[in-house]
DNA sequence: CATTACTGGCTGGCTGGCCAGAAAGACAGA
DNA sequence: TCTGTCTTTCTGGCCAGCCAGCCAGTAATG
């Protein structure tokens, strides 16, 4: 009765979780176009094809849900940055493949950015969410130093500080900047970009 | 009847718009305490110290309250700008002044930070808040752009890109950062910071 | 038949906005 | 200075709508 969370593989013919799959990835879709107050049970309930009670049935609340939304999210952020940033040769071509990379999110689906903000947001008065959101932050962070660390024993590049600072710097600004072009879509931000990677690329390569 | 947002002095002993104002700082506080959808009329009105109805009768809708508290930060955001700025005499000072300018206001009170995040959440779902808070982005570029002219003109600065762009990196970096040390504020974010730092000054003096 | 997976009606609580009218000036005349 | 009237400012009760969570019960599975 009192099972919640993934409540064991529901035996038959559907994966473990099938269900609850799908309620996580409409929840992640819904917080990024509704926010996470207009992300109502109903709403998502429908979009994933299920009552709504399976969704009490599965997370309980709805900011255990949420937990479940930043994890997966960070799954997701992992595997966009792997795919990116593998073939980086030196240290241009690293933050060449960073823009890249932010400037086809952003054109294509800026669902993850907008979702981080809103559970960033939401993070200061939930202390469920919160947990998760450090952990997102700190998973997130510790994937990109390791790549970089990396491409530093490939001698791809030379980093001018530890590898974890650079990561955070580099999101920091990636995060900022997303920020203001997804606020004002009709300026152009090329100028301030390019001045972004310059100054940046002092971090990667000092040679 | 239809009078609306500032109706005109109250003639009396009252400052013109001084409840308005209560009003507006009280909203503003409140958002950054509870976020926008915990901010309800019934709790900022009772903290501003008058009616609920009175919210109405000043701002209509909730949006336009929070649009005016916009145009409050920003006025809050120039102030403290200026104040620390004016007297950098050389890039570092002045990228010392910056950082110490956010490690104040986030051990003080973040309020503004938080706010801010807020509102671009909620600009996402809401026009008139997306445009009070371009023209918010809008403006403060264009203050600091303006301050970084001024130094370069007085010869402290030597901007290795235009002041517009350099603001919009500033801005970027500081708040990505805010935002993780806000998430994590046990974390010694000192080394990122440091980095960010060295990686910045590249915009700000080439000499 | 027992257990687990799932459904959807219900409810109590809350919210933004509305509005009828009270309170507080403003002004004029005496 | 008092009084009566008009206008502006301000109040708080009301309402319709919405929502998360609860739970009694149904379907599926073994």
């Amino acid at each position: 009765m009192e099972a919640r969370i993934n409540p064991s593989p529901p035996s038959g013919k559907d994966l473990p979780g099938e269900k609850a799959e799908r309620i996580i990835e409409a929840m992640r879709q819904s917080v990024a176009r509704r926010g996470v107050a207009g992300s109502t049970f109903d709403h998502v309930a429908r979009e994933a094809g299920v009552s709504r009670g399976l969704l009490h049935y599965y997370f309980g609340t709805k900011e255990r849900l949420l937990v479940e939304v930043v994890r997966r999210e960070a799954d997701l952020r992992f595997d966009a940055l792997d795919a990116q940033l593998a073939e980086a040769q030196d240290a241009d071509a690293f933050l060449r493949l960073l823009q890249t990379s932010v400037d086809e999110m952003l054109r294509t689906d800026p669902t993850y950015v907008t979702l981080t903000f809103e559970l960033f947001t939401l993070a200061k008065r939930n202390e469920e969410v919160a947990e998760g959101y450090r952990d997102l932050m700190q998973r997130t962070r510790k994937h990109l130093a390791d790549s970089l660390r990396a491409k530093e024993q490939e001698g791809v590049l030379h980093l001018t500080a530890d590898p974890e600072s650079v990561a955070d710097v580099l999101f920091s600004v990636g995060d900022g900047l997303t920020m203001r072009v997804l606020a004002e879509p009709d300026r152009d931000f090329g100028p301030a970009i390019a001045a972004a990677i310059r100054s940046l690329r002092g971090l990667l390569d000092d040679a």
